[in-house]
DNA sequence: TTTAAATCGGACATTCTTATCTTAATTGAT
DNA sequence: ATCAATTAAGATAAGAATGTCCGATTTAAA
């Protein structure tokens, strides 16, 4: 629920924001730090480590401790995760796929009131997070043509 | 969040559906009571309670007090509520129309990193927000074609 | 080997959403 | 008038999401 603002959890957010922003100095195969992360995405520097932690649990980027350290993503994983990799790791299958009303069991045989109206959006969706990759966002970043900051 | 379950905040899918029941009682003009209402729709009778009188003072559906009172909708209504009043009456503005990385400002001309991809999909729920209305709903469910209960 | 720079991890605090409880107000019927 | 049924409204509680703090751990460099 999404919470009140729209598709994706704040966490959410913020994690598709710094992935993107890790993304964009992954193209040029450098790491960076957290705090440099929070401030490029203007999102608390704790939280904003909390949520970069989770998205190293799952493998879609990567750290280094200590000096010199800090956090980045190889071109390989830059082309291979999409949108869907991170909404997953941070707000759980439910905001990728889940029922409009939040039933557990609704289907075309056993359609909750929304189903037939929510149906097309939620594929579209689906298809937009299954083939935007994260190079795509670091790119458009990359090339100013869009933003991770107000 | 949208909560983590989806599209809806967990009170605005109570809200759509009891808007929905109250509607298929308003198809024959029937008012419902509380305790009908929530048991119909598996949600808890006092918060229930707080979300009808929210769709009241939105004037989307009208209550009597007192014995033989209750919640019910005028035919006038249910042909004249869309799926957005709902919406906006109890998630407010940004479910309905928000950035998807929460950006106040965000548009073709300064748009945030999902902005491009994320814009049909909005475009389309809004359109289907738009133009559904209760009565679409209510009837679906008066004839069993849709549920909504598990 | 010490030091400084980082991330990691757990405990804690705050705020927002969801849910309950209790009392008041209203209404119809007896 | 009184009583029972019912919604209205406010206070409070429980839970989840969001955000902070601090000490532990790792690493590079002096």
């Amino acid at each position: 629920m999404i919470n009140k603002s729209g598709i994706f959890s704040k966490s959410c957010s913020h994690a598709l924001k710094a992935a993107t922003f890790v993304g964009k100095k992954g193209l040029e195969n450098k790491a960076v730090k957290l705090k440099e992360i929070a401030e490029e995405i203007n999102s608390p520097l704790a939280f904003t480590a909390k949520i970069l932690q989770k998205l190293v649990k799952a493998n879609i980027i990567e750290s280094n401790r200590g000096a010199k350290g800090g956090f980045f993503i190889t071109k390989v994983n830059l082309k291979k995760v999409v949108l869907k990799d991170i909404v997953f790791a941070i707000d759980g299958e439910g905001s990728y796929s889940g029922c409009a009303l939040g039933f557990e069991k609704c289907s075309a045989s056993k359609p909750c009131a929304l189903h037939f109206q929510i149906l097309p959006i939620r594929e579209k969706l689906k298809e937009t997070l299954v083939s935007t990759t994260l190079k795509d966002l670091a790119r458009a970043v990359d090339e100013n043509n869009t933003f991770l900051k107000e």
